[in-house]
DNA sequence: CCGGTTGATGTAATCGTTTGCATGGTCGAT
DNA sequence: ATCGACCATGCAAACGATTACATCAACCGG
């Protein structure tokens, strides 16, 4: 029933020793004797008291989070690796802010605000289109990048290119010798490596690679929906499609599906991410596995590591990529 | 290059003026003459000052940032509730902390840890499992529940008695007499209010309530993709279904159609939520859409004032919900 | 010409912890 | 008995901002 928060202070009185004894009994409970430290903690018990972050921050000169830069919140393809981030943040007694790098104006101006001020001990990126110009100033924290990467930035990611190349593969031992490609957008890290991936590896097959069987997307739903009405219009098309993303593979599908095309009967479909939905879409989607929330574990790992030993190098983990075989794909009609 | 970190001294020392009038200049701009502002803003500049906000946090007693509790990160339907918040706290100037109440032991006692130790000036609950007990301790920040409710707190939510409703009465327009319901997890209230309005609007059309029509599931796909075994092994089934979740719609769909069952021609589905997703499937789901960014948009918004207004009281919102007719509803068989 | 008002700035207290250093007491070895 | 080592604890100085209050100059009406 107090009217105002108990201090460390008043906490000090009723257990009739000093602050300085208080703050160790519960920072450093070795260096306090067992007789006083009972003390202590009945009169914490007693008042109910919780230190002051605010004041523990400014003192030890740490933020006691971390921030995650991501474009979209809403978007699932995040949410898991942020279920990740968390699982590791959390134990290690971490907060986690999170900001939204596209809602809003001046994406950059917020990646320097964040970098300074002390507002979070470090910074898990997962937007790859950010200026890395702000990066340059000295102090600022650790910054790892996840999924994307830019700027010799540590980061941990998946093998996007191999996964590229299995889909194609796939593919191609199914008989398709005509493959297509939903690529993601412009200027993205992601969609330049699979596409890269994607490029390379009809090379390495000895395959037909056509401009035109690249579609423009964005990893959007709407964006799948919209290559298959432009595939619909082709004369002459792909019977094979390596999606950049799950989700624009669902759009592609969905948009065939109910204009009456089948999948995998027409056209066999491969994404990427292995999303939750992908296994119960209809039909189940093949698609390229990356572990999303291992992403988002191993980067917060890293980067209280980095954090905890204060440097700003961190080792660059790829990890691994594993193409799930479901019900999308056929041999070409 | 500097070694450490600016302080508002050294603006004040570049800038000729003192501490309080640099403090001034940045925050609070017309208490201070024109021609020191341009001096003081010039200083800052030059050094790159950014104000340290554990210090500003401490003195001015209060975070600046929000925590939003939610049982799974991951999950997709709260990103983009999450979305719906940060969008209005991002310019009101708070930062969102978000915490997985699912994850990790002692949900109850993090609680308690985030009402207190001045963490956060403000809670959004999207957790309606929590204990409701902590929340008596005085003093304590205002609190807000977004989407679920429980015990007295303001909250932001959705008509979903009415959304039931509205599901099956479009599936008795469209002639089903048999209609069952995939309810959600037990002791949710979400799932409690929308498996009442489903009961409800069923004696209110004089149609049969039959206890083996209610499959149990928990919001997942997988426990739609569950229910759709059972529905199958039934000898007298319903022949529409309202389901309190789109994700458990779509694993029932994706179940039925692997299976070869035809979606709506053997049964017609309707789901709850209007996830992206859903307008891509096949066939698009028909479902209750529930404004979701509305919901948590309109949570931060009422937690902002609160915080502002230094009161725990604030209105409860219901929002409006709609029914969204696509291709997974027809007449019965 | 003066008291009072206004506006700009400086001084210093304050927010609530943590922690380097000082202190005083206990104990074992010489 | 003396000395040093070693604990356990207290004292007080940070940490880096904000802001109540004091100060001072300029200005205005009577």
């Amino acid at each position: 029933m107090d009217r105002k928060t108990t201090r460390i202070q008043d906490v000090a009185r009723i257990a009739g020793v000093s602050t300085a004894t208080v703050s160790r009994a519960l920072s450093a409970p070795e260096k306090v004797a067992e007789a006083t430290r009972t003390l202590v903690l009945d009169a914490v018990a007693e008042t109910g008291y919780r230190a002051n972050q605010a004041a523990r921050n400014l003192r030890r000169r740490r933020s006691g989070s971390v921030i995650a830069l991501v474009p979209n919140i809403a978007n699932p393809f995040f949410s898991q690796i942020m279920a990740g981030i968390s699982s590791v943040l959390a134990p290690a007694g971490y907060g986690l802010l999170i900001a939204d790098t596209r809602s809003g104006p001046d994406a950059d101006g917020r990646l320097a605000h964040y970098l300074s001020g002390s507002i979070a001990d470090g910074l898990i990126l997962l937007d790859g289109a950010l200026s890395p110009q702000p990066l340059t100033q000295r102090p600022r924290p650790p910054v790892i990048a996840a999924c994307e990467w830019l700027g010799g930035l540590p980061s941990v990611r998946a093998e996007n290119a191999l996964g590229a190349d299995l889909a194609v593969r796939h593919l191609a031992e199914a008989g398709h010798r005509r493959i297509g490609h939903l690529a993601g957008p412009e200027g993205n890290v992601l969609s330049g490596s699979r596409a890269e991936g994607f490029a390379a590896s009809l090379d390495a097959l000895g395959l037909e690679r056509r401009d035109d069987w690249v579609f423009e997307g964005d990893f959007s739903l709407a964006s799948g929906a919209r290559a298959a009405v432009r595939w619909m219009a082709m004369p002459d098309r792909p019977t094979g499609l390596f999606c950049a993303s799950d989700e624009m593979a669902c759009g592609f599908v969905g948009a065939l599906r109910q204009a009456g095309v089948d999948v995998p009967g027409a056209v066999s479909v491969i994404g990427f991410d292995d999303i939750e939905v992908a296994a119960h879409l209809a039909p189940p989607l093949t698609t390229i596995h990356q572990p999303r929330f291992e992403i988002g574990a191993h980067a917060a790992r890293s980067l209280v590591a980095m954090i905890e030993a204060g440097t700003l190098e961190a080792e660059t983990e790829v990890l691994p990529v594993e193409l799930v075989a479901r019900g999308s794909v056929a041999p070409p009609p």
